[in-house]
DNA sequence: TCAAAAAGTGACCGAGCAGTCATCTTGCTC
DNA sequence: GAGCAAGATGACTGCTCGGTCACTTTTTGA
């Protein structure tokens, strides 16, 4: 991770393309990728349509770096919240919290990160969901490890470590998806007790 | 439920609709919805393409009515299913196998049941997306009749039967996902113990 | 048997939009 | 400050596809 000083030239490019992902995140997150158009995301960003194609090869592309994005900060996230504990148990429980604290304040990223997620299969093409699979994957390598982790001091079952990382995620998505169709019922810093103990000890009494 | 007994004819006419509801299942299954096409339909189901829409108010109606049949055929299989059980704890057991049977046997309901699912809400309308919640929640309920009854019978932990049936849901449709994903890694017969027992017990040891 | 009603049909229309490119603007260099 | 390269621009193009409707075919019932 060689950190090359950047030239300003290069900076400046780099914000313009940070400035079009926001302006796509933002215009995707609310009316999902097909209904979003190019012409709507160039206008937030205040650069002509031609522009984007400087940055991006098309709208698909587009889309997956504001995933990439997306899941990048997610973990940098996540990580920076678990580091500080110590036991195995209390890092599920921290990546938790801090799962629900990213989406709390990155309500943007809610509808691309988790409603689009699904059916990426049939919106992108095989390159570009190759992209987003390995991504993806990064995610739950790392709850995978902490897993593996209290798998070998007993504090978890024994089990494939990715699985349960999956099985974890998909818990967590149906949190955040209910939590924002259904506020009535779903209030996730309420709930998040409540999702906690589903993980570690299931329904049974 | 009075079943007035139906002329030729109205069998006649929904003899049709059901064969124009297979197509569309097929059709929207292999392309999603924003990618299959009305022309497609009616090729497939041997129908010109006005005559779709003397039988479905437009795409989205017709989309919505192969999710409705489908989630009511689910239902219909599971309840058929889990009736058998007595306790609370084995027909959990029962709908997971049930649940995972279904998809084996319907393949085609998979892409339209699981991975269209949460982002009907920018697929859809309003008025439709309603329809969709309406039948769902009835999916939901029933688990979570289930749930209520094990609650009572001390066999489950106190909470919300709603909420832990949608969270039961999340766990089985990501397993749905990854298997079909990454079937490397994930059986559904094979893994229906891992599940159920991630369901009971959580991870913990 | 035949006329009227019902059902089916697919060529056509128009809206929407991704992506292009000829032209314009900016800013760098000497 | 002239000349040139790099980058920005948005009108335009080509295509796709949902939905329509004037016409054809089938069914009905008198």
């Amino acid at each position: 991770m060689q950190t090359e000083p950047l030239t300003r030239k290069e900076r400046e490019r780099l914000a313009r393309r940070d400035e079009i992902l926001n302006a796509a995140r933002d215009v995707f997150s609310e009316r999902g990728f097909k209904l979003a158009t190019l012409d709507e995301i160039a206008e937030r960003a205040e650069f002509g349509k031609g522009t984007i194609y400087n940055y991006f090869r098309n709208k698909e592309e587009l889309f997956v770096s504001v995933i990439e994005r997306g899941i990048q900060r997610f973990q940098a996230f996540v990580e920076n919240t678990v580091e500080a504990s110590a036991s195995p148990r209390q890092k599920i429980e921290m990546y938790i919290d801090a799962a629900f604290e990213f989406f709390e304040q990155h309500r943007q990223l809610f509808s691309v990160l988790v409603l689009e997620r699904y059916n990426l299969v049939h919106t992108l093409d095989g390159e570009m969901f190759s992209r987003f699979c390995q991504e993806e994957s990064r995610l739950h390598e790392y709850l995978a490890g902490i897993l593996a982790e209290g798998i070998r001091k007993k504090a978890f079952r024994r089990g494939d470590p990715v699985k349960l990382a999956q099985a974890v995620f998909g818990l967590l998505h149906v949190a955040y998806v209910y939590a924002v169709r259904e506020p009535e019922r779903w209030n996730l810093r309420q709930d998040s007790g409540f999702l906690k103990k589903f993980i570690l000890d299931g329904i049974s009494n």
